[in-house]
DNA sequence: TTTTAAATCCAACAAAAGTCACAGAAGTAT
DNA sequence: ATACTTCTGTGACTTTTGTTGGATTTAAAA
């Protein structure tokens, strides 16, 4: 059990290459807490929740807007991290996470990581590029957000399963329809649709309930230029 | 003129409370740069073309669609900095930058930003507050992008001039239709339209060719409910 | 002023996305 | 198996956004 939690924070690249004893204080100060599936981690505005990393199970972060439409921002399994940004500026959360599965968490509070964050430089470090890293993540989807259809978006979601864990992906999908429409901004019925006319136009395929990827190369035309690449027919 | 430029690096957050030393290596370490107007700083996948202040002029940051559509992400004037995201990460640019004016640059390269920052712990933690902040608002703009429509869009853009410099405002816009829709991520016609339901619906106001908020309660209502607030008649 | 280029207005149309209603299929619990 | 819930499929329809094209207006240049 310790061990695998050795593991777990060496697997972190926001605390890849920290002295020994860093690390430690860093495990001392760190608090784990178990959820119920579907329990509430922490909720948008509220304050500051701290630096989370999930160590099991599996984690939505979404937010909601005023029509109470979902816009899931990622599904997060072992090891990774979120509330990066709360936990180092100290200002409210900037989305809500639950637990999808039950789920174990480790936290560290803003305070406790500002404290590590003065003493240990390499830390400091990792944090830039890892928030740089995020900013360009973020730019991203803004930009798939703006300028993307639904179908564009929906083959860029079958083609990199790894934004939103390998629950999608060649290996067939276990998202639901409204869970991937939340992943997309959208509704079930519009990913409904976008669904069977990639089935039709054969760049997925589908064994019962199961959907695969069919066409690689068309899909792939598909999520790069936003425009359905000619049938084989006509 | 050293003077006004003293005064510039002090207004940035990055190098707030930093040793009188390392602003003068920085100072020392940047370079000049003058754009024409209309003139490309930078590009778009280019490899890092470092930590840039605008030090004069006005500054465009956008990104193409493969369609060839524009978004604006950000309309700069003095002083502010952009491309710190590549600057401290060494990879490519993440968007384009031309100087829409005839525009003064100061620029530090990766090289001369990683040197510094390995020698000025303040450097490093303005960088990952800065870098927190910048997030947020990406996160933001996702989900404008994402739930908003064009209309709530454009009374979110009249509202808080802030982002997109002073040029939109009470004090009327500049912005032509076409530099709206790049900001919004749309087309001329659309926003065209959009301000005419804003107009007839006694939002904004016409005097000449010149548009000022007529109503900021109801503007903000469609700002932030996405809904079109009930006209006065019927 | 005259000329030219740029920006706007507007209507009609096309396409994409969102909504509603309901039927059927698959999975779970009893 | 049965009952129940959840997920899916689908058509009809509405709304929003995008496109096209031409008529005006405005601002800048000659």
């Amino acid at each position: 059990m310790t061990k695998c939690v050795m593991d777990t924070w060496q697997q972190i690249p926001y605390f890849a290459k920290l002295k020994p004893e860093s690390l430690e204080h860093i495990k001392e100060q760190s608090h784990r807490r178990m959820f119920a599936a579907g329990a509430t981690i922490f909720s948008e505005g509220e304050r500051c929740a701290g630096f989370h990393i999930v160590v099991d199970g599996l984690v939505r972060i979404y937010r909601v807007n005023p029509e109470g439409r979902l816009h899931t921002l990622s599904l997060l399994r072992p090891v990774s991290t979120f509330n990066e940004v709360a936990a180092v500026d100290g200002r409210h959360n900037p989305f809500n996470a639950v637990a999808v599965t039950q789920a174990e968490v480790m936290i560290l509070s803003h305070k406790c990581l500002m404290g590590l964050l003065a003493n240990e430089p390499s830390l400091l470090e990792n944090y830039v590029q890892q928030l740089a890293h995020l900013n360009r993540d973020y730019l991203e989807r803004l930009e798939d957000m703006t300028f993307r259809s639904i179908p564009s978006r929906l083959a860029k979601l079958f083609l990199h399963e790894t934004t939103y864990a390998d629950q999608i992906s060649e290996t067939p999908t276990k998202l639901t329809q409204e869970e991937i429409a939340a992943i997309l901004g959208t509704t079930r019925e519009v990913v409904g649709r976008a669904l069977r006319g990639l089935l039709n136009a054969g760049l997925l395929r589908k064994q019962g309930r199961q959907i695969f990827i069919a066409d690689r190369t068309r899909l792939e035309i598909l999520a790069e230029t936003n425009t359905m690449p000619t049938c084989i027919e006509r």
